[in-house]
RNA sequence: GCGAUCGUAGCUCAGUUGGUUAGAGCGCCGGUUUGUGGUACCGGAGGUCGGGGGUUCGAGACCCCUCGAUCGCCCCA
């Protein structure tokens, strides 16, 4: 090989080229999620992996560590500040906006694709992620919610993936959402002094946060914090019991995390997150990037688009996260190699592989390289049937290895046979 | 943005308290068996020891800077 002065452009820091077994765990986990989403009648949706910047400012709001210093934001060439989308809600809810898919509604939509976020890249997380989706949009009963739960329920279910609970919680209506945190604030105003310098900043951007800070001089006051149960309407309250015993009906297991928020501004009543039982094996290999899927109800987004007030809930999960916890995926087996031992049958081969292949086997032929090593090279692929061709006296011929039924045998025997010549 | 750990062949790694031409396994390429053969034997290609500067008679090893990776904090899927 030669050298030369160039150097190689190194990949984009928190990106991946994903190859190998995590390559097949990922594609398992799509192939999974687009048959269970096909169960449940949600419709496939394709978005643009980019939109106006406001779509997200808009939708996730100013404030928060996504829209403040994670997107991927650029100016194009006819000026527009446009985002690289750093996740599906608020595009999917200004498609439902721009192309009246309010016709369908209730809609029931799915997706899956790459994602942007600006951040440092540790285990379970990258700048390019990829994530599964799916919402139902125009639908403000709690029975939306359910499905949409037992759905996801058993996307991990059928993933293989154990020791995964759901963790639910409500954050009630916008009223009791604002009188919750009024309380938070003041609360956690009071021991201001005492809280982690994390949770000081909390108090003014985010102060539900501070529930689930992970800072020991932070939980010591968690514990007495004043609880949303406390705050909620009777209205909220009816709709959670409605989700909750909607899902003990569909046999879906949860658990009741009160202090579990979500990070963006549009979430409203149910809240959750699919997290692994802790000292899980599914815990082991998440590191700290836990959970592996979450979501709620955000029946305040589409107004903050300039939309009529439209109901929604919706759901996310990343697709490497859920690829760490399905284990090794292995390839079908190899049904066919042929190890051409001699260059003259390369013809032959040639002929042969693509008929094969079209009846429904896979081939690998084996061409290259020294003559003698062809064998061994075809041997180690483990095929099912291994072919060998060669020349012997001037005869072309061939032999093989087959733990393939008589019917496939004798399929393949007829192939090649007539088409060893020369 | 902050912190910790790490960076030697394509891959996984060895390289003693700094001391001559930097090693192994796997993989790759070629050869040996006049043969029906997966694991055996021989040989070969491939490294500016991430990059730059410094200390030293001498640096892959020590110091500084830089780039990158990994893990954690923040936040999130």
């Amino acid at each position: 090989m030669s050298k030369t002065s160039l150097k190689t452009p190194q990949a984009i820091r928190g990106t991946q080229d994903i190859f190998g077994p995590e390559a097949e765990a990922f594609a398992f986990v799509v192939e999974t999620f687009e048959r269970v989403r096909k169960l449940y009648r949600f419709r496939r949706v394709e978005m643009p992996v980019f939109e106006k910047t406001e779509v997200f400012s808009r939708a996730i709001g100013e404030t928060t560590d996504v829209v403040s210093k994670e997107m991927y934001s650029f100016e194009d060439r006819g000026g527009d500040s446009l985002t690289l989308r750093p996740e599906f809600t608020a595009g999917i809810a200004r498609a439902f906006l721009t192309n009246g898919w309010q016709q369908h509604a209730p809609l029931k939509v799915a997706t899956h694709g790459p994602l942007f976020r600006y951040e440092r890249p540790q285990k379970g997380r990258y700048r390019q992620f990829h994530q599964i989706d799916a919402e139902i949009i125009g639908a403000a009963e709690p029975q939306a919610d359910v499905e949409l739960l037992a759905m996801a329920d058993q996307v991990i279910r059928e993933l293989g993936i154990e020791n995964v609970t759901l963790h639910l919680n409500t954050l009630g209506d916008a009223d009791t959402r604002d009188a919750w945190r009024a309380a938070l604030i003041e609360y956690f105003g009071a021991a201001r002094g005492e809280l982690s310098e994390d949770s000081q900043e909390r108090l003014e951007k985010n102060p539900l946060r501070i529930l689930d800070s992970k800072d020991p001089r932070d939980r010591k006051f968690v514990a007495d914090a004043p609880k949303i149960d406390a705050f909620l309407s009777d209205d909220a309250q009816r709709f959670f019991d409605a989700v909750t015993s909607g899902l003990d009906a569909a046999g879906v297991k949860w658990t009741r995390a009160e202090s579990l928020v979500r990070g963006l501004d549009y979430y409203r009543h149910t809240a959750f997150e699919f997290i692994p039982d802790e000292g899980s094996a599914a815990a082991g290999a998440l590191g700290s990037q836990s959970t592996i899927l979450g979501g709620g109800r955000y029946d305040g987004l589409m107004e903050s688009l300039g939309g009529a007030p439209t109901p929604a809930v919706g759901w996310a999960a990343g697709i490497e996260r859920l690829a760490m916890l399905v284990g090794e995926r292995t390839p079908d087996r190899l049904d066919v190699a042929i190890a051409v031992e001699d260059d003259a049958l390369l013809p032959a081969s040639a002929r042969i592989a693509p008929i094969l292949r079209r009846a429904g086997f896979t081939v690998e032929v084996i061409a290259t390289g020294s003559t003698r090593k062809r064998y061994d090279k075809a041997s180690k692929l483990d095929p099912m049937y291994l072919a060998s061709l060669q020349i012997r006296d001037g005869t072309p011929g061939y032999s093989h290895k087959s733990q393939l039924d008589d019917e496939a045998n004798s399929k393949i025997d007829a192939v090649i046979l007539e088409n060893v010549q020369l």
